[in-house]
DNA sequence: ATTATCTATAGATCTATAGATAATGC
DNA sequence: ATTATCTATAGATCTATAGATAATGC
């Protein structure tokens, strides 16, 4: 039963990845701890040993996969010729429409996560600051408006559309969400 | 205990609202049956003969819910001098922000929506697909863009500031992100 | 329509133990 | 190398709560 304290450590992280997919899928309330213990190979009773709840667990997860969301981000912004196309086309493809899992947590859990208690809210919200900061610094070309207005702005419109592309239940209506709001972006930055 | 035809019929309506509030505020996972039937003023096990099940219950609420918000953006488009600066101005209005349980069954519910079954997905979709019809109407001055894909982006834009400023944990930057995407819209259809 | 009840499932806790780690002895 | 201790995990269990049903009353 028992392992090594690196094997422990790895055990941890597979449960903190593990839970990053199950919740972005199946919502806060839609994940078990059972679950997730499962999906990471290790039985349920094991979670309590390194987590002090499934709370606890979540603040984990949201914070971290927040702060890769944003390191994506401004990989784009240095490395990318073009990082706001690279920016809306990697996030409103369709790959990112069905798997809610490996995608942005604003739009898999922003709802949720509204209904919660401060602790997981400051995350969000330190989150969302560190991806304006992000999206202002990739709109850097002369634009009539602000930088960080328009970057808000276009951060809305991201998870907008993601999220109602998610809920739409026709996949050419779903498609022609992410394409009209792909357009839109483009179009009002010419 | 037993009551009118009447008067059963008013408490059904009773329990249709209540659930219309708590679903919105509380999510759908978030708000018991009993919960609702108290706000109602009824017991928890009447509840079963008027509706099928709670996913009955609140496909119902959703579905009048969503019409309610078309036939006000339709008033809207008939009645106002100015229909796109009122739906904007009342969307991102503060006391939309802090009142998901009054507002847009988008904003409250979409991310909930999107992890259901078909009939709920469904009946977001047509309610999805009427918004888009009553946005496009009230978009009505020449526009560059196509009045459709122009409503797209305006209902996505809209959308996901008010999912974003009920998230964030701090009550200027949430002003910050309505405000930001009000000023957007406007100005982008100068 | 009320009241009591049923069944399922959730988060969390508890106990036992395999086996790793640390302390000790040769 | 031996012994003692520590600890990550398994497995069983507890408590609370959910949706739903059945029996009852007017």
């Amino acid at each position: 039963m028992k392992v090594t304290q690196d094997q422990a450590a790895r055990n941890r992280e597979l449960v903190v990845e593990a839970a990053g997919r199950l919740l972005r899928e199946n919502g806060l309330d839609g994940t078990s701890v059972a679950e997730i213990m499962q999906a990471a190979n290790l039985t349920h009773g094991g979670f309590y040993g390194q987590f002090k709840s499934k709370a606890d667990l979540v603040e984990e997860v949201c914070e971290r996969g927040l702060a890769r969301g944003v390191a994506f981000w401004n990989r784009l912004g240095d490395e990318s010729k073009d990082p706001l196309r690279d920016v809306i086309a990697s996030y409103l493809s369709a790959e990112h429409v069905k798997s809610p899992g490996k995608g942005c947590f604003f739009a898999a859990l922003a709802c949720d996560v509204s209904r919660r208690d401060r602790g997981l809210r400051r995350i969000f919200t330190s989150g969302f600051r560190a991806s304006i900061d992000a999206l202002t610094r990739i709109l850097k070309r002369p634009s009539p408006a602000p930088r960080r207005r328009e970057a808000i702005a276009v951060l809305s419109q991201l998870v907008g559309a993601m999220v109602l592309a998610r809920t739409i239940d026709d996949e050419a209506l779903s498609r022609e969400i992410a394409e009209a709001n792909d357009t839109d972006i483009k179009e009002r930055r010419r």
